[in-house]
DNA sequence: CTCGTTGACTAACGCGCGTTAGTTGGGTGG
DNA sequence: CCACCCAACTAACGCGCGTTAGTCAACGAG
C-alpha cells in the first residue's frame, strides 16, 4: 500500500536508504549490470525495497544522466486517412519489444505542423524519426528532420536522402491479377487509380506482368483510370460491363472503387462471384470485410510497415552509435509484401 | 547553419556563453518572466545567440527541473480503430494548445498491456491520464491510474473514481428518430444493438422518447435486437419488411447494420429513400460516405470527447496544484452531443 | 557622506539518475 | 609476515535546466 495523495515521488535515493546501501548500488541491481559485483543477499534487499517503497524511475532524469531518451518519435498525417494507423500499430509493438517508447505527433497534413511536429520531438531527444504518409508518395521532409536518423513509412523521399519502407505495389498488382488468372478469368478488366501515383503506376505494372507471364496479351481497351472513389468506380465497371465483349472480372484499384463496381454489377442483374469476379485493393477493413459477399482484396501492410521501419532505425541508430554513418545518404528502401486476402468475391 | 553531424546538442550554457551572460538569464529569457529585469539589449543579445546556435531546450531536463513533464498519457484500447485516431486527433489538437505533449500507449485490449502502459507513462512523469475505450461501456481502470489526475473518455468506471466523458447516447437516439418523423414517417422500426450495452439503452430511450413526444405509441414489433454486424442487419432488416405492416423507415443501432439494411431493402425491389428511409448510427466514415446512396446518420462525437477530455484533465491537474483536491471521488460524466449528419438516405 | 533602493544581473543548489574512479576488508601466494 | 588481489561496495561528478538567494554598481534622499 503506497502513500496516497501528493507524496513526492520515490526516488532511487529513498530506496537505497531503505535498503541500507549506497544508490550506486541501487542503480547498478536496476540496470542489471554483470561487470560490477553485487552480493546475492544485497541484490534482494534492495529489490524488495524496490517493492516495498513502490519505485518507479524516472525516465526523464535517466534520459538526461543516460544521454538517450528511449524515444522515437512518429510523425503522421493522422487527419485524412483513418485506416494508416495501423502503422502506429506495428511501429508500436515492435518499439515496445527494445524498450522504446513511440512519441505520436501529428502533421495534420500541413507542412509548418510538420515542422513544429519535428521540432516538439527533437526537444523531447527522439532517439530517431519516422514519418508516414497516408497514402504511398513523394513526400517534403522538414529539415531538421536530419539531426536524428530518420526512416519513412509508405512514402519516400525524392531526394533520396532518408531510407524508406513501402508497400510492394507491383507485387500487389501481379498477386491480385494472378488470383483472378487462377479462377479461370481471361479478360480482367483493371479499374486503375488516378495515373501516375505511385499505387496506380506499380499495380498497373503487376497486372501486366501477371497477364504477361500468364501468356495473354493485355487488353488496353480493359484498363480504365478513375478517382478512388465508390462513385467513379461504379462508373467504370459500368463502362467495362457494357463492352461487347465483356471482361468476365475485375481488379479495382482500391476497395472504394470496388464497391462501386459492386452496383453497377448489381444494376445488370449479374452475381459476385458466379457471373464477375472482383478482387480489390488496400484491404478497407470496413468495407471488405462488410460488402456482400465480402471482398476479395489486397492489403496493404501497414502493420508490418511500421515494424519494418521501427526495426531499420533502431539499426541506424546502433550504426550512429558506433559512428558508422559517414554523412553519405542511406539510399534505401525496403519493399514490403501485399498479401491477398481471400473472402468471396472470387470463385475458389 | 548549423553544425552537421554528431556535434553535441546545443545546450542553455552555450547560448549563455555566445550571449556573454550568465546561464540564469538565459533561462529568464526563454522563460519570458517579467518579475526579474533583464535589459532589452541583453534580451536580444540572448535571442541572437539562440538563433545563432540553433538552441532546442531539453524538455527532458526541463522536467526534471520543473518537476512537471508537460506531458499527458492517452491509453487506448486499440490504436487501429478508427475511433481511436479521432480521439487522439481532438485531444492532440487541445494539448498542443496548452502546450502538452500527449504520450500515446496501447493496451490492446488486454488488462495486463494496459497495467504495463500505465506504468510506462508514469515512469515518463505524465502530469495526468487519459483512458479510452472502443466502445461506451463501463471499463476497469489500472489502480496506478490512481496516482495522477485521470479522465475516462466513451468509457465510466463502475466505482465512479474517476471522471469521463461520453456521447449522448439517448440524445443522438432522439434526433435521428426525429429527423425521421419530419420527414413524415410514422411506422419507424429500429433495428438495436446487443441489448444491455450502454448504447443500445441509450438509442433505444431516446428512440422511445422522440416518438411518444410526437404522439405516437412505440409498437414493440417494430424494436428488434441484433449484433452490430452488416449480417444481423440484413437478418432483421428482412424480418422488418417482411412484416404485414411494414415500417417505412428503418433506424439501425449502427452503420454496419445498416449496410445489411440496404441490401434486405435492395433485394425487395425497394427504394432508398423513396421507399424505406433509413439512419444509421456511429459515422463509421468509410461506410456511411461511401454507401449507395449515401447514409444519412449519428455521429459519435470522438473528437469532440478527446478535446473536452484533455481539458477536463488540465483543469483537475490545475485544481491539484493548489491542492483542491481532497481525495473525493470526483463523479463527473461530462456527456457530448451526438450530431445528426445529413446525407441521402432519408428524403428532404 | 552615508544609507537605503532599485535595476541588472550571477553563483550555486538541487532535480533523479548513470557512471567512473575509487575505497574497504578479507583472503592467497610466496 | 607482507605484498597482492579481488569481491563488494561507495563517493562524487555531471547530464541540462529552474529557481532562490544573493552581488554589485549607480543613484537619489536625508
Amino acid at each position: 500500500m503506497r502513500a496516497s495523495g501528493k507524496s513526492r515521488n520515490v526516488t532511487m535515493s529513498d530506496v537505497a536508504r531503505h535498503a541500507r546501501v549506497s544508490r550506486t548500488a541501487v542503480s547498478f541491481v536496476l540496470a542489471g549490470r554483470s561487470d560490477t559485483s553485487v552480493s546475492p543477499q544485497t541484490r534482494d534487499r534492495i529489490l524488495d525495497a524496490v517493492r516495498d517503497l513502490g519505485y518507479r524511475p524516472n525516465a526523464g532524469a535517466r534520459a538526461l544522466a543516460a544521454q538517450r531518451s528511449g524515444l522515437f518519435g512518429l510523425i503522421t498525417e493522422i487527419v485524412t486517412a483513418p485506416f494508416a494507423v495501423d502503422v502506429i500499430k506495428g511501429a508500436q509493438e515492435r518499439a515496445w519489444e527494445d524498450r522504446k517508447f513511440l512519441l505520436i505527433a501529428s502533421s495534420e497534413d500541413r507542412a509548418d505542423m510538420a515542422e513544429a511536429a519535428v521540432e516538439k520531438l527533437l526537444e523531447q531527444r527522439v532517439e530517431g524519426l519516422l514519418y508516414a504518409a497516408t497514402w504511398h508518395r513523394a513526400v517534403q521532409v522538414p529539415k531538421a528532420a536530419g539531426e536524428v536518423p530518420t526512416v519513412l513509412v509508405n512514402c519516400f523521399d525524392a531526394e533520396g536522402r532518408f531510407p524508406s519502407v513501402v508497400p510492394d505495389e507491383i507485387g500487389g498488382g501481379r498477386r491480385a491479377t494472378e488470383r483472378l488468372l487462377a479462377a479461370g478469368h481471361e479478360r480482367i478488366g483493371f479499374i486503375n487509380l488516378d495515373p501516375g501515383i505511385p499505387a496506380a503506376v506499380g499495380r498497373l505494372e503487376g497486372y501486366r506482368q501477371a497477364l504477361t507471364d500468364a501468356g495473354i496479351h493485355p487488353d488496353p481497351d480493359l484498363v480504365i483510370s478513375g478517382h478512388a472513389t465508390a462513385d467513379s468506380g461504379y462508373d467504370a465497371a459500368g463502362r467495362l460491363l457494357d463492352l461487347p465483349d465483356r471482361p468476365t472480372a475485375l481488379f479495382c484499384g482500391n476497395d472504394r472503387m470496388a464497391m462501386g463496381a459492386y452496383d453497377a454489377v448489381r444494376e445488370r442483374a449479374l452475381r459476385i462471384p458466379e457471373d464477375i469476379a472482383i478482387v480489390g485493393f488496400d484491404n478497407q477493413e470496413l468495407i471488405a470485410a462488410y460488402l456482400r459477399p465480402a471482398l476479395t482484396t489486397v492489403a496493404l501492410p501497414f502493420e508490418e510497415m511500421g515494424r519494418t521501419a521501427v526495426s531499420l532505425l533502431g539499426s541506424l541508430i546502433a550504426a550512429g552509435d558506433q559512428g558508422k554513418t559517414d554523412g553519405q545518404p542511406i539510399d534505401t528502401k525496403v519493399t514490403i509484401d501485399c498479401p491477398l486476402l481471400e473472402r468471396s468475391s472470387v470463385r475458389p
